[in-house]
DNA sequence: CAATGTCGCTTGCTTATTGCAAGTGACACC
DNA sequence: GGTGTCACTTGCAATAAGCAAGCGACATTG
């Protein structure tokens, strides 16, 4: 048998990282995960405006990577909400640096909500 | 006149940022240039195999949104090495936590060269 | 109880981006 | 003059993104 191909471009743990995560909308949907967001609708009305299809295909290639998961929260018809992994939690680092650096260089934008900055990954835990 | 289209999906600091790097390739250009790469060969020689238009492309882009310069190191032929500014230089964090984040949850990959995980922006600048 | 609405997607299609391979221009070297 | 190097550019096929419309399973409304 041949050895089957890796997915990565490299074994760097940067590289890595961003096979996972280096698109234009992962990291916004995670974002909208830590401030409390868990249902397709939620992430839809974002103000990006995310188009469906990408978003149906982000939050299985997210869970397929064990950023989060789906869990069902009614029956009746079968309804999904989407919760961090810890996996997932441990980005919030990554995103408070991004802000960080974005708010460094560029007036123009928003102020997070209160907190943001300062939570750690296992606050956005349900358990 | 119509308003100019703004070309960020939001003023959200995270999605500013997404909207200049939040790719595959940016980053690890910029990883290189932490490391001390300068040259197109140098970023062409990276074992992720950048395909050199896209490299082409994305030094341009980088160069447009102030994260890096370029200056001439010859004449005859004209010659340009490319050199974070402290804009780019402030993407370090980032880079850092996201090599903490795969270490985290990915056992085999490279460890960084020493002294990365704890460099400061300000030591990649040369003034 | 048919009609309309909501939610969470999927499908089809067009456009944009990526990736691969080959080519080019300005030189240096032999 | 021929070959080589460096830093790209160009052409083209494959992949991914983005837009609009559709769809299935119900709940609600008249």
């Amino acid at each position: 048998m041949k050895p089957e191909a890796s997915p990565y471009r490299s074994s760097c743990p940067l590289s890595k990282a961003l096979d996972l995560v280096g698109d234009k909308w992962s990291l916004v949907i995670v974002r909208d995960m830590c401030l409390g967001k868990k249902r397709y609708g939620d992430f839809q009305s974002s103000p990006e405006g995310i188009p469906t299809n990408i978003l149906a295909n982000r939050l299985r290639q997210l869970e397929e990577n064990g950023i989060i998961k789906k869990q069902a929260y009614q029956d009746k018809p079968v309804r999904h909400e989407y919760l961090l992994t810890a996996k997932g939690a441990d980005l919030l680092p990554i995103l408070q640096q991004l802000v960080l650096w974005t708010q460094k260089y560029d007036a123009d934008c928003w102020t997070p909500p209160a907190g943001f900055l300062t939570a750690k990954p296992e606050d956005l835990l349900v358990d």
